[in-house]
DNA sequence: TATGAATGAGGGTTCATTCAT
DNA sequence: TATGAATGAACCCTCATTCAT
C-alpha cells in the first residue's frame, strides 16, 4: 500500500470546473464525496465491484443516483477515486508503521504486519480494493486498474527487498520479481478469507507469513534457526 | 487442483428430463456441452467473468444464445459446469504428474511444477477459474464458489504438506494452513499475470516459487544450500 | 429522391451475422423490420427526431423498447434504416415518374411535381427523412447525415439542370448549384408547411414551383410566354 | 427578418416581481439576460438546439446553470428571448438596408442581399434561428415557433412582393405564397450550407438568388435580359 | 444575485431468460 | 435440437428544474 503519489488522489484537492480550471472544494461537497466513497468501499467489499451499482451504493445512503453522478463524472471516476482514497490511506498507515521497523529482515516483517494491521481496522477497504484491482473493467472488458494497481503493490514490495537483500548480504539467491508476487499474493489472499471469515486471527497469518518469507529470504546458515 | 468429486462435475453423466426425469445423455449432447463449456473457457479467460454474456458465448461458437439455454439451466450452471470440468481436468493432470515424484519435500515442487505445467499447457483454463472463483456471483452478490473452490484448493495443499511434515522430520514448524494459503495464493497469481503478459516465464516462475517454499519449509540445516 | 445506390439500404437485404458474415432475412424479421421501420417514420413526423425515444416508438405498436433492438443495432440503425428505406423509396418513385417526361426544361418540372406527388401520397416519409436530416446528430452534435443526405439531393437536381443545360441552349447563365439548392430548398419548405397544414393544396404548389423556376431557366425570349 | 413587434421582445424591458407585478429591468439585469442570449445563439450554432442544454450554455459563459434559471422561468423562456433577439435585430438591419432601395423588382434584390448581408455579419444568429425553427419542440413534441417563425418571414417576404407587383405592372402571374415560400427557403437553406462551409461566398449566392427570382417574376419582356 | 446541491423523469443499451416453432 | 423472437429488469447517464443559502 505505497506510492499514492503516483496514483491520483483527489479526494480533498480539487474540483474540475467547467473551464477546465482547478477550483477548491466546498466543504459540503468533501463532505459528500467522501461519505459516497465510504458508502462505495461498504457495496463493493459487500456484494463485488460487478454488482456495485451506482443505485445500490445510493440506496445505502439514502440518496439519489443523480448525487452520485453530480459529484463524480461517471461511475468510473467513482471507482478511481475510491482506490486512490483507500490506497492513500493504506500507504498512509504503512509506511507509519514502518517507520519504527528496523532495517533488515525485520523491515519485511514490519511491512508484513502493518498490512495485516491496516485489514484489521478497515477491512473493508481492503476488500473492496482486492477485488476492484481484479474485477473493474470497462465495456469492452479492458481492466480498469489492469497495471496500475496490483503491479505497483507488488513493485513496492519488490523495491523492499532489493533494499533489503542490498543492506543484508546473508540473504539466498532468490528472484526479488517472484518473492515480490508471492508476498503479495499471500496478503490479498488473506483479505479474501477475511470476508468469508470475519473472525478469522489475522494477526496470527501476519506472524506466520512473515515467519515464513523470512526463511524463505534469509537461508539456512543466518536464521535464528542458525547451524551450529 | 484436485478433488473434483466433491464438485458437481457433470459434462459426461445424465440430463434432467421435461418430465423431471434423469436420462443418460446422448453422444452428441455430450459434446454440444462440452464445446459450450470450451467456448465460455476461452471468453471468460479473456474478457472475464462479468463481461462473459451469453452471447458472446454464443457468438465464439456461431451459434445462437438459445443453445446454451437448451443445454444448461441457466447461465449459473453452465458456470458450474466450467468449474467443475476445469476442476476436473486439471486435477487429473495435476495428480498424474505427482505420482512419479518423491516423497518428502520433494513432493510439493512436484505439485508447484505440476500446476505450472498445467498453466503453460492450459492457459485459459486457468485464468477462467480463478477469475470465476473470484468473481462469480449472482444478482445479489451472493459468491457462487464462496467456500467451494478456493478452500478446496487450499486445503488439498494443506493436505500435502501435512502428509509432507509427517514424513519427514527435518522441517521447520510453519503452519500448514498458513503455509497452504501462501503457496496456492502464489500460484493463482502467476495465473493473473500470464493473462496480463502472455509470454511470462512461466517455468521460471515455478521453479522459484517452489524453491522459496522448499527453504521456508526445510528450514536452515536441512536444504541443498546446507551448512558446512 | 434518388441515387439508393450511394446509401445502404438493407431492409430487404441482408442482416449481419454474429460472424459479421451476411445472412439472409426470415421472412418475420423483415416484416417485423418494415414495421418499426414503419412506425419511425411516423413518430418521426409526428413528434420530431429529437423527441421520437425508441420507447414512444415501441409504445406506437405496443411492443416492448427491446424489440427494436433486437432488430437494430441501436437508435442510429435505425435511423439509418429509415433513411436508406424513404430515400430508396422515393427515389424509385420519382425516376418512374420521370421517365414519361420529355426531355429539356420539361424535365424539370416533371421532377418537381414528381417529388409533390411522392409527398402527397407520402407525407410522413417527406416530414419525417426531412427532419432527420436537418436534426439528427449524435451525443456530440455531429450531424448523423449532414453531407449524405442534403448535399446528394441537391447533387442530383443539379446534374438535372446540367443535363438541361447542354441539351436546350436557350436557358439563361444560371448557376446550377446555387439553382439546385433553390429547387430543393423549395421542395422542402413545402414538406414543412404540409406538415402544419394537412389540407394544403400540394400540387398547386407543385405547378407554381414548377413555372417559377422553369421561368428562372429559360429567360425572356424562350418561355411559353414568349415576346411578340 | 421583420416584424418583431409581433413576437415577444423582452430583453429590454419588464421582469416579473416574486409577487407577480412587473417591475423594470435594472441595467444589471438586462445585460446578464443580453449576455445568456448571446451565448445561447453560440451554443445552439456551434451544437443544434436539441444538444444545447442549458449546462453547456453556463459553461460557455463560466456561470452556473442557476443563474439562467434565476434570469429566464425555463429553457423555454429563453429559447423565446433568444428568437425575439435575433429576429429584431436582424429586422432592423434588414429594414434599414432596405431604405435606400428603389421600388420595383429592386425590392426584392435589396432584401434578398440584405438578408445575406446579416448572414455574413452574423451568422451564428442566423443559424441558430435557423435551427430553432426547424427543431424546438417541447416535451410532446408540439413546436415551440411551429406558426410564429417561419410563416412570419414568409408572410413578410409575400408583402413584398404583393406591393411590388402593384408598383410594377410587367410581372408575371406568379402565386405571392409561393414565390415568398420558394424565396424564404432558398435564403434559410444558405444559412444551412454556410454551417457546414463557412467559407461559402455567401455574397455570390446572394446575387444569384436575387437575379434568380428577378427573372421568375419580371418575366420575359421586362427582364434586363429583354427581347430586343 | 448567484451558487451549489439534489431530484426525478427519461434517454439508450445490455442481458438472462422465456417461449413458440 | 436449435432457432428466432420477445420481454423486462437493471444499468449508466443527461437534463431541466427546484430549493436553501
Amino acid at each position: 500500500m505505497h506510492c499514492v503519489d503516483r496514483l491520483d488522489y483527489t479526494l480533498t484537492m480539487r474540483s474540475v470546473d467547467r473551464t477546465g480550471a482547478a477550483r477548491p472544494r466546498t466543504f459540503t461537497e468533501t463532505a459528500r464525496r467522501a461519505q459516497i466513497v465510504g458508502a462505495a468501499v461498504d457495496v463493493i467489499a459487500e456484494v463485488g465491484y460487478a454488482q456495485a451499482s451506482l443505485a445500490r451504493i445510493a440506496d445505502q445512503l439514502d440518496i439519489s443516483k443523480g448525487v452520485i453522478l453530480y459529484h463524480f463524472v461517471g461511475k468510473e471516476d467513482l471507482v478511481r477515486e475510491v482506490v486512490a482514497h483507500v490506497w492513500s490511506k493504506g500507504e498512509a498507515f504503512v509506511r507509519q508503521r514502518m517507520q519504527a521497523a528496523p532495517s533488515g529482515v525485520g523491515k519485511l516483517r514490519a511491512y508484513i504486519e502493518a498490512c495485516f494491521a491496516y485489514m484489521v481496522g478497515y477491512p473493508n477497504d481492503v476488500i473492496a480494493i482486492v477485488d476492484i484491482a481484479r474485477s473493474a473493467r470497462d465495456a469492452d472488458g479492458t481492466r480498469l486498474f489492469d497495471s496500475a494497481l496490483p503491479i505497483q503493490a507488488v513493485t513496492d514490495v519488490q523495491k523492499l527487498l532489493i533494499d533489503l537483500r542490498n543492506s543484508d548480504q546473508g540473504t539466498t539467491d532468490f528472484d526479488p520479481a517472484v518473492m515480490a508476487l508471492a508476498i503479495r499474493a499471500a496478503i490479498d489472499a488473506v483479505a479474501d478469507r477475511l470476508r468469508r471469515e470475519p473472525d478469522l486471527d489475522v494477526d496470527l497469518y501476519g506472524r506466520e507469513l512473515a515467519t515464513l518469507f523470512e526463511r524463505a529470504i534469509r537461508g539456512p546458515t543466518k536464521g535464528s534457526h542458525s547451524c551450529q
